[in-house]
DNA sequence: CAAGTCATGGCAACCGCTTGTCGTCCCGTG
DNA sequence: CACGGGACGACAAGCGGTTGCCATGACTTG
């Protein structure tokens, strides 16, 4: 009697009303109610004010997934980060939400736990859902990306792909700053403890290292690679104690805390037997102690341009731009770098 | 001629493929294929395989969207934070994502920059879209949170609110362990660095101290509120350091670190003049100096086990379990703790 | 051998919203 | 006064699945 199809159609109490609710209300059609709201002006001024109304009375809200389903329009995007409990992504996860929202979109952040194969799986599950991808520091090959770049919109963070719009930290301007500020305090013999190998960020800082102690004039030697965090900061502790550098700089903030961490166990003090610097100006690089001097980056600045060259991709009809967005890095100078007191055991 | 309706329908390349067309490939219907992924046995195994391996080479994916819309199945739960910021939150959203996804379901991550007006706003986004809620130390009032629960199945974490299902660390026993902590450690006069006046924790927290208090025969003293930062923290330090107390518990390890930095400043010297505790450690506990004792809370399986009481709750046709599930707290002792020396200017 | 049972696939009606198309009514114009 | 053209609303076909019900045919059973 009630049942004509499968679903309930009956006058239900806690059916949520739709425009076929407001529809009959108002005494016009249900595609009048429809472009009441999303067309103005193709309705009457009057009828869409009354159709409005009533639709207010009746707590009318347009039901997303009806919506997006013939459109596509989901009003979702995804940023997919490698690990949510880095730091690092806190300010950029805020400030990419802000954009979102201001867009009203909503954000879907997905954590891969530092995995392409989570990271594949998470995309699979989101894709269809979204109407674009902010990839930050993903862990995918650079042909994966390309082949996720055909199906959305996509935007790179911290890392740059030809063809695909990226944003990124100028850290080859940071790096160099970092370099200046050691040189001045004297250190002609500086370390990098590098990141992961498959990091894009650590062949950039490696090699604007290379650049800036050639043009400084000053000696940089290599240690690591180090896992990127805590830990691997202070596996590194030993090979850079027992080195003659006087400064170091690291990977990134996790990498230099732990750096300093291992080498206050080793009985190296920092900063007076060795300057440490930093990248990234994580939540925690404040804290420690010594507190970390560090080449900060433009987190919530970053998280937030993301999404909006991502937005922009996705309503202007031309390709988008292909040169990659640098933000601007700035040297963060506190406690853990310090004037050369003496060449330790050189 | 191609198009019929108000959608293309015609034979598209990038068009990505339905059950239709997998129905066609096959010569079955469309319910079949529908069915021989979403009702085992429903359909001849023979047959079933058959679909699946059509679907398989044609790349079908089902549309979760197109799903959704019928049976309101969007494999979404929400996860709303007061602040994404915070570090609290790491560890939190990592175990709820871990959760959502053996379940396979998205988390849905929505920041509402401590604002009950972000928050309802983020919701009103949000709840069309999601099956479940996970309210994250909600800012909002308990009768809102109340309407809100009986639109979606909802858990909250870290308040207790009679009739909806809770979890929470139990702070009372973590605070009684802190205290006799403190007690072994001869301080006889204990401060606490309170919250914000709105939070139910610190609530709790408050009550737990001089309920130890009483039992273990020492005073207490109650300073601040104090906002739940490291600012708030440092402002409460000249009120401590000005007081007779030898120790302090501090509603949260940001206001304890931001205590410390503030008695720092002071001339206090911790642990030495005064112990200091916090609570729920978080990444940063550890890392500051001297590093913190706190009465840490299992963050990770605070988000899990929220995801789970709420999926559980999901499934289930009986009313959820109304009794506020309690994670045991574990008091880690660092460096921030110490003897007590002397009475300080008593 | 007739009737009842069950397994299986197909049909079609939904979910709620968007949008191309068309009919109607009203107005202005030659 | 007839006709062309807007403005505005209604109609209905989709979007891509799900699912109640029915038809068919094979198999069981008395």
């Amino acid at each position: 009697m009630t049942c004509r199809g499968p679903y309930r159609r009956e006058v239900d109490e806690h059916r949520v009303p739709t425009i076929y609710d407001v529809a009959k209300a108002c005494g016009v059609a249900p595609s009048t109610v429809s472009r009441a709201f999303s067309r103005p002006g193709r309705v009457n001024a009057e009828t869409a004010a009354r159709i409005r109304k009533v639709a207010e009375e009746l707590g009318y809200r347009a039901n997303p997934l009806a919506r997006a389903l013939p459109t596509g329009k989901t009003s979702l995007l995804a940023l997919v980060v490698s690990d949510v409990t880095n730091p690092f992504y806190f300010e950029i996860i805020r400030g990419a939400e802000l954009a979102a929202n201001e867009a009203d979109y909503t954000l879907l952040v997905a954590d891969v736990y530092e995995s392409a194969v989570v990271e594949r799986k998470a995309l699979e599950r989101a894709l269809p859902l979204v109407e674009g991808v902010v990839l930050g520091t993903s862990r995918m090959s650079d042909s994966a990306i390309r082949v996720m770049a055909q199906q959305r919109p996509t935007v790179v963070l911290n890392r740059v792909l030809t063809g695909i719009p990226s944003v990124i930290t100028d850290n080859a301007r940071g790096t160099r700053r970092a370099m200046e500020h050691l040189v001045a305090l004297e250190h002609r013999s500086i370390g990098y403890v590098a990141g992961p190998e498959a990091s894009w960020a650590d062949g950039m800082r490696w090699r604007a290292m290379r650049e800036a102690a050639d043009a400084l004039d000053v000696r940089v030697q290599r240690f690591g690679p180090a896992a990127p965090t805590l830990a691997g900061g202070a596996e590194a502790a030993t090979a850079v104690g027992e080195s003659a550098v006087t400064a170091v700089v690291a990977y990134n903030d996790l990498v230099a805390i732990g750096l300093m961490r291992g080498l206050a166990a080793a009985g190296v003090r920092v900063p007076r037997d060795v300057s440490v610097v930093g990248f990234d100006n994580i939540f925690g690089a404040e804290l420690c102690s010594p507190s970390l001097t560090t080449v900060a980056a433009p987190l919530a600045a970053l998280g937030r341009y993301a999404v909006q060259t991502l937005l922009a991709g996705m309503t202007s009809r031309t390709p988008p731009q292909v040169r990659p967005a640098l933000l601007p890095a700035e040297l963060v100078v506190r406690e853990s770098t310090a004037r050369r007191v003496r060449r330790r055991r050189s």
